[in-house]
DNA sequence: GTCTATACGCAGATAGAC
DNA sequence: GTCTATCTGCGTATAGAC
C-alpha cells in the first residue's frame, strides 16, 4: 500500500470537513491542524481555499462515478442497473449520516457568489441525467419501449427528491419509496 | 399603509441576505448598514443572530403557507389545488432567480451543527406532506381512488426534486415535466 | 518543501454615553 | 432605545528562517 502523500492528505481531509461542516465553517487552520501540517505546506500545495476547493469538487465527482461502477460491476441488466442506481444513493446517504449530496450542498451554501462552482454541479447533474437516459433507452430497446427520455427525466427528479428528502428526514424510507415507483415504471 | 417598525424591517433585511448569501456569508455588519440601524439597536431587539435566525425561518414558514393559501384562493377542485402548487413552487422560483427552498438551503449551510435548524426543516417539510396527503385524499375520495397516501408521497418527491433540480439548473423546465407526470397520476 | 511568526481584516458581541 | 467606540477571537494569506 502506497503512501499517502501530503497533497492527497490535505485534500481527504479537507473534503470531509468541508461535506460535514460546510465550506464557510471550515477554516485553513482547522484543515492544517488535522492533516499534520504547517500552514505554509498548505499554500505550498494550493494557492487558496478556493484552489482547495475545486480539488474536493473534482474528487467528489470521479469518486461518485467510480463507486456507482463498482456497484454495478456484476450487473448487465438495464433495470436493474438503474434500480441499482437508487440503492447506491441509499447507501451513500447511510455511510454518510444522511449528509446529502455533495454538489446540492455546496450550491445552497456558496452558488450564488461562486460561478464556477455552480457550473460544476450543473455539469455533474447533466451527466448523471445521461447516465439515466442512456440506461433507460437500453431498456426501452429490450422492452419497445417509447418515450425512454420522459421516464428518465422522471426517474432523475425523483432521486433527487428522495436524496433531499433522506437528508432533511435523516431516514432511508424515501428511497424505498421510489425504488417501488421506479419499478412500476419499467415493466 | 401602517409603518414598518425597526424590528421588522430587522428581519426582512436579514431575511434577504441569508437567502440570498447564505447565513453564514451575511455579517452583522452588513444588516445594519442595510438596514440603517446602528448595532446597539439590533442587539436590543435580537441577543445574537442566531435568533435572528429564528425569526427567519419562521417568517419564511408562515409566508409560505400565506403565498399558497393566496394562490388557490378561487380553486375549490384539490386537484387544481395540487397542480397549483406546482405553479407556486415554480413561480417562487423565478421570483427569486432559482435561489432555491429557503430549508434545503439552510439545512445544506448549517443543518449539521445546528440541530433546531434541522428539526424546524424537518416539521416544515412534514407540513407540506400533510398538506398533499390531505389534498390527495380529497381527490381520491371524488375519484374513487385507494392508496391516495402513495401518490402523495409520490406528488412529494417529484415536487422537491424538480426544485433542486431548477436550483442547479436556473431553469423551469422540471417543473413543466412534472405537472405532466401528477396530471397522469390523477386521472 | 516544510516550518514559525505574523500581518491584516472582519466576525460576533458588549459597554456606556445620550 | 439608539448611538459610538471598542473588545476579543478567528478568518485567510504572506514572509522568511531552516
Amino acid at each position: 500500500m502506497k503512501k499517502e502523500k501530503v497533497r492527497e492528505r490535505i485534500i481527504r481531509v479537507a473534503s470531509e470537513l468541508f461535506y460535514k461542516q460546510g465550506y464557510n465553517s471550515t477554516g485553513i487552520n482547522q484543515i492544517i491542524a488535522e492533516a499534520n501540517i504547517a500552514i505554509g505546506s498548505l499554500y505550498n500545495h494550493f494557492s487558496s481555499k478556493n484552489d482547495l476547493l475545486q480539488a474536493y469538487l473534482i474528487k467528489e465527482e470521479l469518486g461518485w462515478f467510480e463507486g456507482y461502477e463498482n456497484s454495478i460491476s456484476t450487473i448487465s441488466d438495464p433495470k436493474e442497473k438503474l434500480l441499482a442506481l437508487i440503492d447506491y444513493r441509499k447507501k451513500l446517504q447511510q455511510a454518510s449520516k444522511f449528509a446529502g449530496c455533495h454538489f446540492i450542498k455546496i450550491v445552497s451554501e456558496i452558488g450564488e457568489g461562486n460561478p464556477s462552482v455552480s457550473a460544476f454541479a450543473t455539469q455533474h447533474k447533466e451527466k448523471q441525467k445521461d447516465l439515466i437516459r442512456t440506461l433507460a433507452h437500453e431498456y426501452g430497446t429490450e422492452a419497445k419501449l417509447t418515450d425512454t427520455d420522459s421516464i428518465a427525466d422522471h426517474i432523475f427528479l425523483l432521486i433527487e427528491g428522495a436524496v433531499v428528502t433522506s437528508t432533511i428526514n435523516k431516514q432511508t424510507d424515501s428511497f424505498d419509496q421510489i425504488k417501488k415507483i421506479v419499478q412500476g415504471l419499467l415493466p
